[in-house]
RNA sequence: CGGGGUGUAGCUCAGCUUGGUAGAGCGCUUGCUUCGGGAGCAAGAGGUCGCAGGUUCGAAUCCUGUCACCCCGACCA
């Protein structure tokens, strides 16, 4: 492609409303333009990229036995309401009316498109199992849309449907996609984990999650290098502390704290650490009423996991001021365990503490040198917490690593939910109906455009994975209207590049040479040739590697041979 | 849905407080000079100042309404 038949329009400023790198580079780049809030435009060299991605990921769904079909993206709101999702699923269903008055949606997903295609097609268990993809465009109306193209209200996703007589066909077919997605966020040229997920409303028994690493993912995951423990840290076991409460050696003190409300304030008003300090979270019961819930002061309550806490009411809400003043006497921010009139949970490290610091349930004051069974008795103990870089991992081969992760990909064992209230049946080998047991899979493949840049730029502008980059090579001729034989060595290279199967980007305008280096490393293209004046009267053009920097010169005949050899191998694990 | 903010040229923004009929930088067009990391000079094109009302001799500016977008939170997973 010459430069001159597109028109690439890159940009030296900041779009205003583009607040994460990932976003701010695709629009300075020219990829995607914004059409309205959670819309976007691919333009030609984001499109390059979208499609290099669907392809990697067709041929490794296609590999492991997926079948391709295409379903509507608008789906008539009977089959929504067969399964009660028309009802549950609330705003983040794009609802739309015809000219009948017939109610529609714009697919958010496809289990009830994918289950009445099943439940048509497949009579026999000797069938099964099957497993249907799609790589289509879904509508989510999120209430905010942003980071753009990472949390689109539009989005481009595969989404897998497989069908099964039972569990270990389920899981058999499960551990492939398993497979195929690491295979597929090998070849991409990304890192990544696989780790154990909540599988939320969408019920079923197993799920796992993938995650591209980068420091601005929204998701915490934890994995432990010794051994095979990874999840997501919302999921992550927190083990009990393996070393015994230290005795006690400080009176119980309470002291004046005015003005003291966070474990912040505790920290520096009476110069303790924040490890020494015990907090108090007061929730909503299950019952009605309150429950406090404690934990050491640089620990972070788990959602998750408070939720199963005996007492504690689902979804978790924290108790409104009002309702804490009311049941206790004190202000949020002075609350502790000490003659507390509420039912208590603690997190099993909170029960280590010794000589501890909490709120005095009274304003303004806090207790100091505080230990279990001599001023207070042990309350429930239960894991509460967010796990935390260096806590053992599950799986005893050592400490675990937290980092942030993008999900771009999810895989859950779905069970029975949607082909049991669709009736999803086949014969089995007694002629007896059977409902098939499912399985679904997800990957976000625009978002993964988005993850890759978030994980691989630099301050000027992308850093493509090679396989996903939108051309191999960028040419680029240096003043071609002052010197002939540079635009005729870069335009015969160009034709032997091209024959040699390179994608090829040509930047053949009339620019200066900073412009057309500066938008090259913008756009991110893994592999630069440079033909200039000076080089080519001794017959080279200079090469120049995006990621690394590096620069060599190349004989001009050699050039076919130097890429090629240079063309990077998938990245191992 | 609650709170905050912004809508002025393709992009980033100034002008608004104190009303007098619209600007800068980047980008775009043309010419000349330049030319190996986002050139210089000169001349241009480009805006119903989000939209609709109102106040006023006069509104980008003041008032009311409305729409769109952004941020924080809640919600969702």
């Amino acid at each position: 492609m010459r430069l001159t038949h597109l028109p690439l329009t890159t940009l030296k400023e900041v779009p205003a409303d583009a607040e994460i790198i990932s976003h701010q580079l695709m629009l300075r780049a020219g990829l995607v333009r914004r059409l309205s809030s959670g819309l976007f435009t691919w333009m030609p060299l984001g499109l390059r990229v979208l499609r290099k991605v669907e392809r990697i990921v067709r041929e490794e769904m296609d590999r492991a036995g997926a079948l391709e079909i295409l379903m509507p993206a608008v789906q008539p709101a009977e089959l929504w309401q067969e399964t009660g999702r028309w009802d549950v699923y609330g705003d983040l269903l794009l609802r739309i009316r015809d000219r009948h008055d017939r109610d529609y949606c714009f697919a958010p997903t496809a289990e009830e498109v994918v289950t009445e295609v099943a439940r048509r097609e497949l009579r026999s268990y000797r069938q099964l199992p099957v497993n249907y993809y799609q790589i289509n465009t879904k509508f989510r109306d999120e209430i905010r849309p942003r980071f753009g193209v990472m949390r689109a209200r539009e989005f481009v996703m595969k989404d897998a449907y497989s069908f099964h007589l039972d569990q270990a066909s389920l899981e058999a077919t499960y551990d492939a996609m398993a497979e195929a997605y690491s295979r597929i966020f090998t070849r991409l040229g990304l890192r990544f984990r696989k780790v154990d997920a909540h599988g939320g409303e969408i019920g079923g028994s197993r799920s796992q999650e993938f995650h591209v690493l980068a420091e601005s993912g929204e998701d915490r995951i934890a994995w432990c290098e010794g051994d095979s423990f990874a999840a997501n840290v919302e999921m992550a076991p927190a083990a009990p502390p393996a070393i015994p409460r230290p005795a006690g050696t400080q009176a119980l003190t309470r002291v004046p704290t005015p003005g003291v409300r966070s474990i912040d304030d505790v920290t520096a008003f009476l110069k303790v650490g924040a490890s020494q300090c015990l907090k108090t979270l007061v929730v909503e019961g299950s019952d009605g009423g309150l429950v406090a819930l404690l934990l050491r002061g640089d620990h972070e309550l788990n959602p998750l996991k408070a939720e199963r806490a005996p007492g504690v009411a689902r979804p978790l809400k924290l108790a409104s001021p009002e309702r804490v003043l009311a049941a206790t006497g004190a202000p949020v921010g002075a609350i502790g365990p000490v003659n507390l009139p509420l039912p208590m949970v603690a997190d099993h490290s909170a029960l280590v503490l010794a000589d501890f610091v909490c709120g005095a349930n009274a304003a303004d004051a806090h207790l100091t040198g505080v230990n279990w069974e001599r001023d207070l008795p042990l309350p429930r103990a239960a894991d509460l917490r967010n796990v935390e870089t260096g806590d053992p991992s599950p799986g005893g081969g050592g400490a675990l690593t937290i980092a942030r992760g993008i999900e771009v990909g999810h895989i859950f064992q779905l069970g029975d939910k949607y082909s049991q209230s669709m009736h999803a049946v086949v014969l089995d080998q007694d002629g007896k109906e059977r409902v098939m047991t499912m399985g679904c899979y997800g990957i976000g493949v625009s978002r993964i455009v988005g993850a890759a840049i978030e994980q691989n730029h630099d301050g000027n502008g992308i850093l493509w994975p090679e396989p996903m980059s939108p051309f191999d090579v960028i040419l680029i001729e240096i003043n071609p209207k002052k010197s002939d034989p540079v635009t005729a060595a870069a335009g015969a290279l160009y034709k032997d590049l091209q024959a040699a199967g390179f994608d090829v980007l040509f930047d053949d305008r009339d620019a200066r040479p900073g412009v057309k280096f500066a938008d090259a490393d913008l756009v991110g293209i893994p592999h630069r040739l440079v033909v200039g004046e000076r080089g080519v009267r001794e017959g080279k053009a200079e090469y120049r590697h995006r990621t690394s920097g590096n620069e060599e010169q190349v004989g001009l005949t050699d050039v076919l041979d130097f890429l090629r050899a240079r063309r990077e191998l998938p990245r191992q694990g």
